[in-house]
DNA sequence: ATACCTCGAGTTCG
DNA sequence: CTCGAGGTAT
């Protein structure tokens, strides 16, 4: 429209309709092409020119415009639809044998030569919510869920809001009246984003449990205005009542040809759709989908498949209201709803209370599951569980399960809400939640049986000393009956003690066996108790031999993991300088701050823990290791001793400066007056926060064990580095299954060069190497544009450095 | 103070 | 794997 010229009231009649035609043109070619062919943007920009025209037009809005997919609100509930053909249910299978049945079941009600030659169209089966749409002269005019099969409720006005469904069929040869039956559902990357929101607002917006439940109440809102937020789509899989003007046209003779006239109709229809011969192929198909099934950007719980033959599929008919020539055959479910028989805490090594919930055993995504971690009492309280609740479980694309909701309509009335307990079911000490912490712990400490037992099996575990055989149970039944009470025990233990240990176990259980146990257990004082004793000894006695990181890191400290124990020990090198260091110079270690140093420092603070020490190294504890300290370390340390008093007085290297040019260096700085100080420049606060030390014993005291520490330390340290380590400063990021070498052995390849490996990609990262099924790390190296290396050029860097 | 980036700790079933 | 929280760079 020019500003000169006003257009005639034709003109903008003409033009709008033109609007309508173009902007249903590119609904088709998103929705059911998927190929849109214009950016989103200007399809707004088609829309709003569309909606001012009938601002100012109202008389000329039509029914089926695409502005007019928000309606008003209805009054009251929905009204009730009954399906003139009713919709249908379909028998499922979970298993190979059940589609083999179902397929030789066909066969032979058609007496057909052959059965596996049979095809059928088969499909995804859409977790979503099944609706009606009816047209009738090619309009849309009434579309309403699935409900009991025989009516459902009138959910046109929501049903227009979603794009996905045109308002008008396509071409010249549409029936008179035509019902399409299919699924309404929730794209996962919408579910995502919706919920995203939802936690964003602050509880203001409720998130959604799934998709599926999104999709069914986003599509039962009463307000369609609230419909149309909701991302919505629709897959068309099937047809109800057609009927067509006489000598018009009539529908194909197969199932799979239907859907290929749907989609020329303008409905989407799975792109995943295909046809299969026999049971065999139905099961091709539904393998690969279920290959698939993560990957795709939509839930579904199974696949579909459909005798393909019309004609084929009237002759067999129904059995009551399920066809006899359909049949879904199912994924195990990812989600299912069980009962809560209580909540009970399990308490960890560091002496964390976790409630767990027990459920009423049920089989979730190809497993039983019976227990399920609720985290923290912040979690059950967010989620409201109670002891006897219905909850949804699910076991998404991990391995855990978890609690997802509670169905409150089936809460028993007694329910009361869960609370943490007050004390240790095991030991009876207080659990005590630190303020601003999110888990509650027990303070038993060692005393706390249960934290013993975690603490020893921590300690025996792969990744710390590595002891084969000794697993829960035992190290139980060793605690029980007073053989092991720390984990330098262990390093005592004689034969005797694991036969006898095992026979008192025995008798204190024997209710358990007599039940008829399949797992036959004789020999229990013979030959057989004697072996395993035996290997546990010799594992445990293989097990003397470590390195310090792995010492450290079975010691269960703090903060202490993997990870630290090992920059501890590159940087002590000896357990002995490392075991006195006063926390201010355990901070001199990169990734050590004030949290973790003060952990190291109090665990070994504790007259205990030296005393297992100790224990440890007497029952012949060898760190196969050892080595000067870093010569890093030591330079850290040596300047002026500035590290120790910094850290002190929490003096900031900025002002540590300061003080440094006000009198030479910060120890001469403790022994000077105020007013000397002040005198020379030296800030206030400074002084202040050096005084605090100085007037404080404690403080003097740790200075001078620093001083201590810094000189031995210095002592036994090398004058410099030399050549440094190839790959020093490098950081790898390892994914996915590397066939030469297992991730553990390309992880300690790579660091015995200097490199480093990371969990984790981020813009840091030098290079990934991806082997197979590499997952999202891949994904993340590629949007930062991180080197991406396959397993030949690991091997390649390995072998230039002379390893692997 | 704030915004990453890492590390630690807990977790289920076969 | 996922969350929480500690460490460090900005």
């Amino acid at each position: 429209m020019t500003e000169s010229h006003h257009p005639s009231s034709p003109e903008i009649a003409a033009r709008a309709q033109a609007l309508r035609r173009e902007i249903d043109e590119h609904n088709y070619r998103y929705h059911v092409l998927d190929a849109p062919t214009i950016p989103d943007a200007q399809y707004d920009r088609l829309l709003r020119e569309l909606e001012a025209i009938e601002a100012a037009h109202p008389e000329w809005v039509t029914d089926d415009s695409p502005t007019r997919r928000v309606g008003a609100r209805p009054v009251g509930g929905f009204a009730t639809v009954r399906h003139e053909l009713p919709m249908l249910s379909l028998a499922n299978a979970f298993s190979d044998g059940e589609v083999h049945e179902f397929v030789r079941r066909i066969g032979e009600r058609l007496a057909a030569a052959d059965a596996a030659s049979l095809t059928f169209s088969v499909e995804p089966k859409f977790d979503g919510l099944a609706v009606s749409l009816r047209y009738e002269q090619g309009q849309f005019v009434r579309g309403a869920t699935r409900g009991d099969g025989e009516s459902g409720e009138d959910v046109t006005a929501n049903l227009r809001t979603i794009r996905a469904i045109p308002m008008r069929l396509r071409g010249d040869d549409v029936p008179d009246v035509l019902e399409v039956r299919g699924e309404v559902y929730m794209p996962r990357a919408a579910f995502e984003s919706y919920n995203e929101r939802a936690r964003a607002s602050g509880g203001k917006i409720k998130p959604m449990v799934n998709p599926r439940n999104g999709a069914a109440g986003s599509l039962r809102q009463l307000d369609p205005a609230i419909t149309a937020q909701r991302p919505l789509a629709f897959y068309a899989y099937a047809v109800g009542v057609v009927a067509f003007a006489p000598g018009a046209g009539a529908l194909p003779p197969a199932h799979s040809q239907l859907l290929a006239q749907l989609r020329q109709w303008g409905f989407p229809v799975s792109p995943l759709v295909a046809v299969a011969r026999g049971g065999d192929g139905c099961l091709d198909y539904f393998r690969r989908i279920g290959a698939q099934r993560d990957q795709l950007p939509f839930d579904i719980d199974g696949v579909v498949y459909k005798l393909d033959d019309l004609g084929l599929q009237r002759e067999l008919g129904f059995v009551g209201r399920t066809p006899r020539w359909a049949i879904a055959h199912k994924f195990p479910a990812q989600e299912q709803t069980t009962v809560v028989e209580d909540i009970v805490v399990n308490i960890g090594r560091s002496g964390a209370a976790t409630p767990t919930a027990r459920l009423a055993p049920v089989f979730v995504g190809g497993v039983t599951v019976s227990n399920a971690t609720l985290h923290n009492a912040d979690q059950v309280a967010r989620l409201d569980v109670r002891i006897g609740d219905t909850v949804i479980v699910r076991r998404a694309g991990d391995v855990i399960p978890e609690v997802v909701a509670v169905v409150r309509e089936q809460r028993p009335q007694a329910a009361t809400p869960w609370v943490m307990p007050a004390h240790c079911p095991v030991c009876g000490a207080h659990i005590e939640r630190e303020q601003g912490e999110v888990v509650a712990r027990c303070i038993g400490g060692l005393s706390c049986a249960a934290q013993r037992v975690q603490a020893i099996f921590h300690f025996a575990s792969r990744r710390a000393m590595d002891i084969d055989g000794l697993g829960e149970k035992i190290i139980e039944g060793l605690s029980d009956f007073g053989h092991v009470r720390s984990v330098a025990d262990l390093y005592r233990l004689t034969l005797d003690d694991l036969l006898e240990m095992k026979r008192l176990a025995d008798e204190r259980k024997p209710a358990a066996a007599e039940a008829g146990s399949t797992t036959p257990e004789p020999a229990k004082g013979g030959k057989v108790a004697t072996r395993w004793a035996e290997n546990l000894i010799e594992s445990i006695a293989r097990s003397r031999r470590t390195t310090l990181a792995r010492l450290l890191y079975s010691l269960g400290i703090a903060h202490v993991g993997e990870s630290t124990a090992k920059a501890l020990a590159n940087w002590f090198g000896q357990l002995d300088l490392l075991r006195h260091a006063p926390w201010p110079i355990l901070k001199a270690v990169p990734d050590v701050g004030d949290e973790v140093a003060r952990a190291i420092d109090h665990f070994f603070a504790e007259a205990g823990n030296q005393r297992v020490l100790d224990a440890l190294l007497a029952g012949g504890i060898v760190i196969t290791d050892a080595h000067p300290p870093s010569p890093a370390l030591a330079a850290a340390l040596t300047v002026d001793n500035t590290l120790a008093a910094m850290a002190i007085a929490r003096i900031t290297p900025r002002r540590a400066a300061q003080i440094g040019e006000g009198c030479g260096s910060l120890a001469m700085a403790f022994a000077i007056d105020a007013d000397v100080l002040r005198a020379r420049g030296v800030p206030d606060d400074a002084i202040a926060a050096l005084h605090a030390v100085a007037e404080h014993a404690p403080g003097r005291a740790l200075i001078a064990r620093c001083d201590a520490a810094i000189d031995a330390i210095v002592a036994s340290a090398p004058a410099s580095a030399g050549a440094s380590a190839p790959l020093d400063g490098k950081t790898f990021v390892l994914t996915g299954t590397l066939a030469a070498l297992s991730r553990e052995a390309a992880t300690a390849e790579l660091e015995a060069l200097g490199a480093k490996v990371a969990g984790s990609v981020s813009k840091k990262t030098d290079a990934v190497i991806a082997g197979d099924a590499a997952g999202s790390k891949l994904d993340k190296a590629r949007a930062l544009g991180i080197a991406i290396w396959d397993e030949t050029q690991l091997l390649q860097l390995l072998s230039e450095h002379g390893r692997a």
